[in-house]
DNA sequence: AATGAATGAGACTTCATTCAT
DNA sequence: CATGAATGAAGTCTCATTCAT
């Protein structure tokens, strides 16, 4: 009754195998577009037929779902391993900066991704969730991290987290611009970081 | 690409024509996103046949380019009507909050516009000029604004624009979310304003 | 939201172009049947694209929702026009024997159709409904056309009528079979003919 | 049509297993049709691989052809065990009326296997053999069981017979029709019986 | 100029069958 | 012998665009 059964690969050529498909519609999401996409080019780039797709994903919406899943998932390791790094006894602004250089090394690499799966998000239920419980998860995090320190205003921090990492979002995402020249690149990088440590700093009554 | 000339509509009615073409598409694509709007429903929604379409543009990309170009139009007068309501002698804070305000209230109308205009110009070289020239537009004019204030700091006055125009649209952004309480979305403005405010405020050596 | 809207064609040559679509499925389904025919074929047939063929139906399920109530008015009218054409004074017997051989001419012409079709319902509730409804009407129909003979015993009549049809129908469909020689088949017809005035005529206490 | 041996099981193992094949594609057809079950549910039924099923079976089409051997199969025992249980000296009135409800309970089980095999025996000549086949064993047996009474018109009396089997059928075919009462159904019965007695026992000069 | 029926390429998806393991 | 992953042809349906009226 259920639509073809989705095989849940255990073995190690068969999460090769999805794993291929989903890092094939990835890069193709990113270059041309969820929609410019079609599964035979999809199974073309990951080498394989295109009824196998089939076997792994629901539809075509689900590889979305995935590769979205991939994309946050690295993200979200490459933003804990700065986090991890520096929460010895580095200065805040240290940190930022560093946050900053990470997120902006994301969106060089993957410039459309943020972009594309973040409009995708508009439309499909799924992959808002996706998103939402990143960056609920995020700021969790980020709180417990600097929820005891002594240089962060404990005054609403949590809206502060939230507010500082849209800025680095955004930032990082104009930043990549190419009519910007390095220089002028530095400059913004500087500014936000010190519009952002600026914020967690101030004490607000 | 195709070789039917297109029209440039004088007569009153064909203006009429197509400004409801592109007035529905806005809509469509606001509610339904681009690639779920099919020109059928265009046509329909805009009270015209499917074929007089094709004589007031080159084709479906056409209509988006000049939806967009709507879109930003509106944009940039409700932000002109705000500049010029308060260039008089208020202060900054004032000045930030109120565009803060009309930029949130642009993106509560048109939550989905931002965004799917947004990713469309991923691919879509024509798009991307558009935004590229609002955006420098309305930097140019915030500068010629702002240039002359005793309360701004006029060093890297340009490059602390072009970071508080995004950190103002990225906040709005956020604080339409549906999760957030009337409190913590003015808790996020107050922060925002603030933070933007301090940027401008601040000399940096 | 809905799929495609179903244009309900009033236009004389849309109406044709419908009729075309039906004609060439009936056709095609009686033929080589339903799940052996495809909607290119269909298309081809009645000389139309395959794009048009979705504006007059909502699916391949939808045209053959048509064929069979097509299929249905033709032998509704056949047996119709036998009905009232022996109304007056004839004898039963006569009676029966037209509409016996009524039935013959359309399992001759259209010997798949019945088969196919009858299978059809099996699967889809839509059909099922269809013969349901003609199976009612044909038998209320015949019902006050018998009501008031004195020939035919008034016990049970609508049960004797009832099985009386089917007897008639499977007679017929037996009878194409081409292994018969003709004086077999003349054989089966005057043994069914005389089986079911019998039935007709016959008192039951 | 394919080149591979068909293995013609002789091991025991190997003959369940192509019979727990027929039986499980006999339940799948019944239940949903040939055409909406595929043969990845045909094994997952039957408990063997998808491939396994092509060492037994030519094709999908084969597998089909023994499921309705199978179904003649178990109607004719079905039959054969009612009419050796009466043919001693009971009158024909109760032989007809246990061949009714013997067959009748043929089509409440399977109700949709018949019509289901019949419509299939339009398109594949080699199913259509398997129901001429029965057909004609069937009647040969019952005119050796009739030719010798002396409650049976012996005047065409094979024609006689392929009629009441066709009347038998397409009457218990009806009956298992939710729409029908008890007692409606019951008076089915009575009628059908009554007419096969009277269409037997009548002498036609 | 206007209509909306018509076109047909191409998208997604299924599934009978094969074949490497 | 057996498995079930893999194949790819073929089917249904959509929709941007054209064109006869």
């Amino acid at each position: 009754m259920a639509t073809t059964e989705i095989r849940v690969p255990k073995q190690e050529r068969a999460v090769k195998k999805r794993d291929a498909i989903i890092r094939a519609s990835y890069e193709l999401f990113c270059r041309k577009g969820y929609y410019q996409t079609n599964t035979a080019q999809i199974a073309k780039e990951a080498g394989v037929s295109t009824g196998i797709v089939y076997s792994y994903f629901q539809d075509k919406e689900d590889i979305l779902l995935q590769v979205v899943r991939l994309y946050l998932a690295e993200l979200k390791e490459a933003l804990d391993s700065v986090l991890s790094g520096v929460d010895s006894g580095r200065g805040l602004s240290y940190m930022v900066e560093a946050c900053y250089e990470r997120l902006y090394a994301s969106h060089t690499m993957r410039a459309e991704a943020h972009d594309e799966f973040w409009a995708m998000a508009l439309r499909k239920e799924a992959i808002k969730e996706l998103f939402k419980a990143f960056e609920t998860e995020l700021l969790q995090e980020l709180y417990r991290k600097l929820a005891c320190r002594q240089d962060v205003s404990q005054t609403l921090l949590r809206e502060k987290l939230r507010l500082s990492y849209h800025i680095l979002e955004c930032s990082c995402h104009d930043a990549i611009s190419p009519d910007l020249s390095k220089a002028e690149r530095e400059t913004l990088k500087q500014l936000t970081v010190s519009a952002v440590v600026d914020l967690l700093e101030r004490k607000i009554n």
